[in-house]
DNA sequence: TTACTTGCAAATCATTTGCAAACGT
DNA sequence: ACGTTTGCAAATGATTTGCAAGTAA
């Protein structure tokens, strides 16, 4: 956990908060939770904070095209789900043949793969529900 | 080609652009690029029409996860991957088996796979080339 | 004719940054 | 003591939008 910066009350309730709270939330979501314990923070600091703890590996920073930044205090390898019906991320357990297709499809292009993202866009079981008794 | 709307000078223009320019640009890069032909376009005309010419399937937008929007008149079946080193977009075949993957790690989740987009990025033939001179 | 489009400028939204004061080690 | 971090406010950068005038069908 030492990591060569300070770890300021700021910091530690932010990490502790995302630690705690399961829901991918947002940077903005973060601040707002954040803000019970802490209120003269800035949204700034929330911003220099997430971004510092997922350079150093404390949580995980999810983005997704066109979409804002969300934070995962979760760092287990699993991936992301996305419904397009509720907007909620699902967390899925990591399927590591995801890598090895990649690096079959670019075996003769030169390219040295360095990360895979994969992006899953689908209907959640709630949303099913509501979709079906819609009929 | 007959999308129900009108095909502007303007539409006209930033389609056959986009198709004749094979380098995936921004829709700024279309907009320099426009305004030869065009001196008087606006950009919210440029990014309006990219918008419009990508939901009626005439191009695709590429978008990856905190980068600008990029488009491509290429509509074929591809992938691409992204230099880490110098930022440029490749065009890479397509593979199947993403899908195939995608559907059976989501087997038993209760969700409905919508779409998945797959990102890569690595080091381009060119970059690795420049590395191995550094040494 | 008339609904769709344009150019322009201002607005939006998430995120970043400059700065002087405050703080952790 | 020192470099790091904070709160605040302003800046950024990509994209979107409101509007009155212009244009394709």
């Amino acid at each position: 956990m030492n990591t060569g910066k300070r770890m300021t009350r700021q910091r530690r309730i932010i990490l502790d908060d995302i630690r705690k709270n399961r829901i991918h939330p947002t940077a903005d979501e973060v601040y707002k939770s954040v803000r019970k314990r802490l209120p003269r923070i800035s949204l700034g600091t929330v911003y220099r904070n997430l971004d510092l703890l997922a350079r150093t590996g404390e949580i995980r920073k999810i983005s997704i095209a066109g979409k804002q930044m969300r934070f995962d205090g979760d760092k287990s390898d699993h991936m992301h789900i996305t419904c397009v019906r509720c907007g909620k991320l699902t967390d899925i357990p990591d399927d590591p043949r995801y890598c090895d297709v990649c690096r079959e499809t670019l075996a003769d292009s030169g390219f040295v793969l360095q990360s895979v993202s994969v992006e899953l866009f689908g209907v959640c079981p709630d949303c099913r529900e509501d979709e079906d008794e819609e009929r």
